[in-house]
DNA sequence: ACCCAGGTGGCCC
DNA sequence: GGGCCACATGGG
């Protein structure tokens, strides 16, 4: 299995190339596009960023600082800008503990940090491991929406129970190389592949998986 | 007028 | 432990 899973990224990354992943200049930066795109296009997200940009609000020290209420008004292209200000808020709170220093807080080891991540208010699992891995550079292979729809097309879904989150995840992290570059570029081409030919409704052409996809074998 | 998007938490059984 | 639902904006 350690040989598919290393030949799918093969594939993806000769035909995608490179990714370079996350978007954003700094680490904060990260972290606050991570809570702001849950479950939200990134185009909107981009301008929810844009508008904290020209604010100068883009570092913990400065965001802290501003109220929740204005702070929904920053972030409101992103939707769920209610939730999503509270959310940041609890993770500067959160992050106060470490004098807002990122470094300090990334000094501790993955399992610990992740742990104290998802016991915050609006970091589930997704938030908690793009966090640890984009802008803190740990080991943490990241899950999402795009991750389990491109596996469950390839027939890779039910025979191991891999739906739940930890399932999916510790599956990738026993079968890849446990190298933060690699986990960083192969969440990012799976993204890359579900937007261009895994959406709900498949676009098989060109897809550079259709040879393995079970679901156009199925359907065409 | 629909459907979708790089989830999460709360509530119910 | 799993199955719904609210949360909100912008684009196709």
């Amino acid at each position: 299995m350690r040989s598919r899973l290393l030949e799918i990224y093969q594939r993806l990354l000769r035909y995608f190339g490179h990714q370079d992943w996350w978007p954003a200049r700094t680490r904060f930066e990260v972290i606050t596009g991570a809570i702001l795109t849950q479950n939200t296009n990134w185009k909107n997200v981009e301008k929810a960023i844009a508008n904290l940009r020209k604010a100068g609000l883009l570092s913990p020290e400065r965001l802290a600082e501003v109220s929740e209420k204005e702070l929904c008004e920053y972030i409101r292209p992103s939707g769920f800008y209610k939730q999503k200000a509270k959310r940041l808020k609890c993770f500067l709170d959160f992050l106060k503990k470490y004098r807002y220093n990122l470094s300090l807080l990334f000094r501790e080891d993955v399992h610990s940090l992740r742990r104290k991540l998802l016991a915050l208010n609006g970091i589930g699992p997704e938030t908690a491991d793009s966090i640890l891995l984009y802008a803190g550079n740990k080991l943490s292979f990241v899950i999402d929406a795009y991750t389990k729809r491109i596996f469950l097309r390839l027939g890779m879904g039910n025979p191991e129970g891999l739906l739940k989150y930890e399932q999916l995840q510790n599956f990738f992290q026993r079968n890849i190389p446990q190298r933060v570059d690699l986990y960083k570029e192969y969440h990012a081409l799976l993204v890359e592949l579900a937007k261009k030919h895994c959406r709900k409704e498949p676009v098989c052409n060109g897809c550079p998986l259709v040879d393995v996809c079970k679901f156009y074998r199925l359907t065409h």
